[in-house]
DNA sequence: CGTGGGCGGATTTTT
DNA sequence: TCCGCCCACG
């Protein structure tokens, strides 16, 4: 590849930021401005015209998707092969060095992964074991602690307690949970980084090494880096690596999980000679679109500062509608769809996204009632449902015989007569002598009755059988074997019906992704690599369903997309910004970097709704509109609802240019049965007294009825009809 | 040992 | 409202 077709398809900041002297470089991108493009050029440019070997380069994501993508980027457009370079996320990358230097990081060499849900469990262990209270310590936020302490490089010695009380037990937790990770042989995901960051540290000549090799560092998402994520980086760039680093500050959203915009900063100080390059020409969204956004963020302090702008045409207002409550939301974004379907639209190109996952229900419902597919993204991945993690925690215990996790989970699966009794004197045994449970099977046999304690020989029995049957089998088979005569697909087979089956089909599927495991790195025996693979890696929220659909998502799983149509639910305060963020200005600003994120999804259509009564966990709310609106300057955008239909019902009312408005009949009965000329949901009313409002809910009928208004000033009160005096406005 | 009803809690997510 | 977890019961 010569070097003008390597920079010809790029703009003149891209092609400055690709075409970089060899130092230090941090690249601003804004959203849709070509980041991916930039970087893996980048790694082209480094190849091609600096002739630096592949072998050399380190390129870091956040996500697997990423990595993948970039990798597929490299080869599918430039043409390189991408096997030599390293790329990967922060995690799947320590963890390989992890696996390389084992002795070194103090780790038995078969040590294994705990997920999320096995860290909390073991936590609850812990918590558990220590006699504590788990109301007052509350497994979710002891691990909370740990991990927060862990990405911030901390380790219990670091801590002080300052004298309070709590702390110091956390603090304590954190220890016995530390204890029980060394004892089982596991390490949970901030172990990876941290550990793998304490060996360069501390291991003579280790970081030297990888220094040595990778002279060029190349990451991603850079806004989105955690302390120890940054350090971790640091260490390895040294004085002598080059870092090229590309983010977006007005993109960082992961605040709350420890991300810290500042790296961004911290990054032109601790390196020499720091370039900046700001990419700021958007390919993806109207001018519309782009100045909302902008206008948005400008309301942000501390920013480094960046202006979006496009070439091409200003394009539609943003559209803002008014719903009633939550129903009339998800009926007016039905509506859209189908309208944009009817016009020939796909509907892969809509994309509905709100600030949290439960507010996607009502969409499903309309969806479902108006038989639009739809997909929501999220939820349970394939390696984290329950039937995988049972084979899995065979699989393990076959690597790894002191992982108490998969021990606990699977001793009594299917049922073999080891129960809370027998695990409760294996427990006590094995805190005491700070073993595993495993090893204490054998010193406690004569502590438990002769059932139990055959029953639990009987089960070490079977898992060194399995070990030993399957050891010399292709991975699949050996998957398949262990599903088989773990006595695992029997216990699914007896199942009730429906849920047993899709259990055993998932198991099957297991089996082909074992059939289709190609390990990326050879050294690792098959099981172990799968294994790890199977934690780092947990596998689409859904099956790859390539039917046209329309995309559900939270606002955070939206960043990195773009669609063509984008409808920005539930734009009220105190559900977006939410109310656990309002009252701290960093938890409201990042907030406002969502809406700037969940805007500049949309390429050519903007919609943006919200509901003045929403039904949340049993009650009603009345919230006020989302302040982001206000921050969008009123010519960029249309209210699809007019406000005021004097006199006149306001479901019936004219809005002529309302861009998705079909057959009325497709509406909850409960709009359109009121008697014509009776007050109207959603109709603006005025009290003498209490001023403008918005008709909730009517009960009864002509002057005994009662009606519910959701004034302006005074909030929701319910009024006699005959007293009221109210007037249409 | 497996299930059903009562209880509490209910942003955001990746690895 | 609704989901997940825990304990009590069959």
């Amino acid at each position: 590849m010569d070097v003008s077709s390597l920079l010809d398809p790029l703009n003149d900041a891209q092609r400055q930021a690709v075409a970089a002297p060899l130092a230090p470089t941090l690249v601003l991108a804004g959203a849709g401005s070509g980041k991916t493009r930039v970087l893996t050029h980048r790694v082209a440019w480094l190849v091609e015209v600096e002739n630096v070997s592949p072998h050399g380069i380190l390129a870091v994501t956040f996500t697997n998707k990423a990595a993948g993508e970039m990798r597929a980027r490299i080869e599918a457009q430039l043409g390189l092969p991408s096997a030599p370079l390293w790329i990967g996320t922060f995690h799947g990358i320590a963890h390989r060095l992890l696996r390389t230097h084992w002795r070194e990081a103090g780790l038995p060499q078969g040590f294994s992964i705990l997920d999320s849900e096995d860290q909390q469990r073991l936590v609850k262990r812990i918590i558990r074991g220590a006699g504590l209270d788990e109301t007052r310590w509350i497994p979710r936020e002891v691990t909370w602690f740990i991990n927060a302490q862990k990405d911030e490089g901390l380790r219990p010695k670091h801590l002080k307690d300052d004298g309070d009380p709590t702390r110091r037990q956390m603090i304590r937790l954190y220890e016995a949970y530390e204890e029980a990770c060394r004892r089982n042989g596991v390490v949970d995901f901030a172990e990876l980084l941290l550990r793998s960051h304490e060996i360069w540290r501390d291991v003579p000549g280790l970081v030297e090494h990888y220094r040595a090799r990778f002279g060029h560092v190349l990451v991603d998402e850079f806004q989105d880096t955690n302390t120890i994520q940054y350090a971790w980086m640091r260490m390895l760039a040294g004085s002598t690596s080059i870092p090229f680093v590309v983010g977006d500050d007005d993109q960082s959203i992961y605040r709350w999980r420890g991300a810290r915009v500042e790296n961004l900063q911290q990054f032109r100080r601790d390196f020499h000679g720091v370039q900046v390059f700001k990419l700021e020409q958007n390919y993806r969204s109207t001018g519309n679109i782009l100045a909302a956004a902008n206008a948005i963020i400008t309301n942000n302090s501390g920013r480094i500062g960046k202006k979006l702008w496009t070439s091409g045409e200003r394009g539609e207002p943003i559209r803002l509608y008014r719903a009633y409550n939550e129903r009339d939301e998800a009926e007016f974004v039905v509506n859209g769809i189908r309208d944009w379907v009817a016009r020939g639209g796909n509907r892969r190109d809509t994309a509905i996204l709100y600030r949290s996952n439960a507010q996607s229900r009502v969409f499903e419902e309309y969806l479902l009632a108006a038989r639009v597919p739809y997909r929501v993204y999220g939820g349970l991945r394939f390696f984290e449902r329950q039937e995988i993690k049972d084979a899995l925690a065979y699989l393990r215990l076959i690597s790894n015989r002191d992982d108490d996790a998969s021990f606990e989970r699977v001793v009594n699966l299917p049922t073999r007569g080891i129960g809370a009794r027998t695990m409760e004197v294996l427990r006590a045994h094995a805190r005491a002598n700070s073993i595993s449970l495993w090893q204490s099977c054998a010193p406690c046999a004569g502590e438990l009755g002769a059932r139990g304690a055959a029953a639990l020989q009987a089960f070490i029995e079977l898992i060194g059988r399995l070990d030993a049957d399957t050891s010399d089998l292709p991975l699949h088979e050996q998957v398949d074997h262990v599903i088989q005569a773990s006595g695992l697909a029997g216990h699914y087979k007896k199942d009730k019906a429906d849920k047993g089956e899709a259990r055993l089909e998932n198991l099957e599927e297991l089996v082909s992704a074992a059939r289709g495991f190609e390990p990326e790195d050879g050294d690792m025996p098959p099981l172990m690599a799968f294994l790890s693979h199977a934690v780092l890696e947990s596998g689409e929220g859904q099956a790859e369903e390539w039917e046209d659909c329309v995309q559900m998502m939270t606002l955070h799983s939206a960043k990195g997309l773009e669609f063509p149509v984008v409808f920005l639910c539930g734009l009220e305060d105190g559900l977006f910004p939410h109310q656990r963020s309002i009252a701290d200005v960093h938890g409201l600003e990042e907030e406002r970097r969502l809406c700037y994120v969940g805007t500049t999804r949309a390429m050519r259509h903007l919609y943006l709704t919200y509901a003045e009564q929403r039904r949340m966990h049993g009650v009603d709310n009345y919230g006020a509109p989302s302040r982001f609106i206000a921050e969008i300057p009123p010519d960029l955008l249309e209210e699809v609802r007019p406000k005021v239909q004097v006199s006149r019902p306001a479901y019936g009312a004219a809005r002529g240019h309302a861009p998705a408005r079909p057959a009325q009949s497709t509406r909850p009965q409960r709009y359109t049965d009121d008697a014509p000329g009776s007050l109207k949901l959603g109709q603006r009313v005025r009290h003498q007294k209490f001023g403008d409002g918005v008709v909730l809910s009517v009960e009864g009928q002509g002057s005994n009825a009662r009606v519910q208004v959701n004034f302006e000033r005074q909030g929701t009160k319910w009024l006699m009809m005959g007293y009221a005096n109210l007037e249409a406005v």
